[in-house]
DNA sequence: CTTTTGTTACGAAACAAATCGTACCTATAA
DNA sequence: TTATAGGTACGATTTGTTTCGTAACAAAAG
């Protein structure tokens, strides 16, 4: 089994979904902006998400090229099941109204989520 | 400010929500049910936490009583806006489908969930 | 060429979290 | 009164995570 990526490697984890591949400068420099932290640390989180089997990476050039080797959609439903069970006892309803609270969700997207209840009503 | 509670301690504390008060035995023979886990570590994790200021303690008996220290409400919120921050690139959409396709809520609780969509709407 | 720059690899330190053994105390049952 | 059971306290260990310095090398610039 894949294990559950820490918190830092899941920072990494999550700009790699959003630009498909990168460099350890492209996301050094993305993960800079927002916390100070040097290019070694980036570089040492990667090479250990490499030999943890959540990376993958392409070393033909000298320069690698990283991807994502776990499933956003599938990662994300086992952070949210942990998470679930963890914080809220379980209760999806709880944290989904946590969560469009915090989130300041647009028109658009409440009229998405409102197609997807009626999807799972549907299924009752 | 009170410090993140790390993922043994909010096992804890959700067992405390639940609960309101219990002994270091109670708590413990809860988590035994699902991990296998030596009494005196949720002792020791217990101890932590009160000098932490996440728990609170009656002292009063030889066998203390403890109490959580944090609001429900507030913990979990700030918990989500980690999560959601963390791990959905902040889109609080994804989450709640994400949390609702694997919750699966009753059909009391989806329409609550309407409810609220219904008053976030409204406030636009 | 030779220097500078950008890259990987990797050990080691610093920090944080979880686990457990042991000492010690008190109430209670024998 | 003594032994036992159940409780707290706490140091030490183990395990996991993050951070960074330094070595080595290749490419590019001078």
């Amino acid at each position: 089994m894949t294990p559950k990526p820490t918190e830092s490697e899941l920072e990494i984890l999550s700009i790699l979904w959003q630009l498909k591949q990168a460099t350890v400068r492209e996301i050094h420099e993305k993960l800079a902006e927002n916390k100070d932290t040097g290019y070694t640390t980036t570089l040492k989180t990667m090479q250990i998400m490499h030999t943890k089997g959540l990376l993958n990476r392409n070393e033909q050039n000298r320069t690698h090229i990283y991807f994502p080797a776990l499933d956003k959609k599938d990662t994300q439903q086992t952070l949210v099941k942990n998470f679930l069970g963890a914080a809220f006892a379980g209760s999806a309803k709880n944290l989904v109204m946590q969560a469009l609270g915090q989130g300041n969700p647009s028109r658009e997207e409440i009229e998405e989520i409102r197609a997807f209840l009626d999807e799972l009503e549907k299924d009752k």
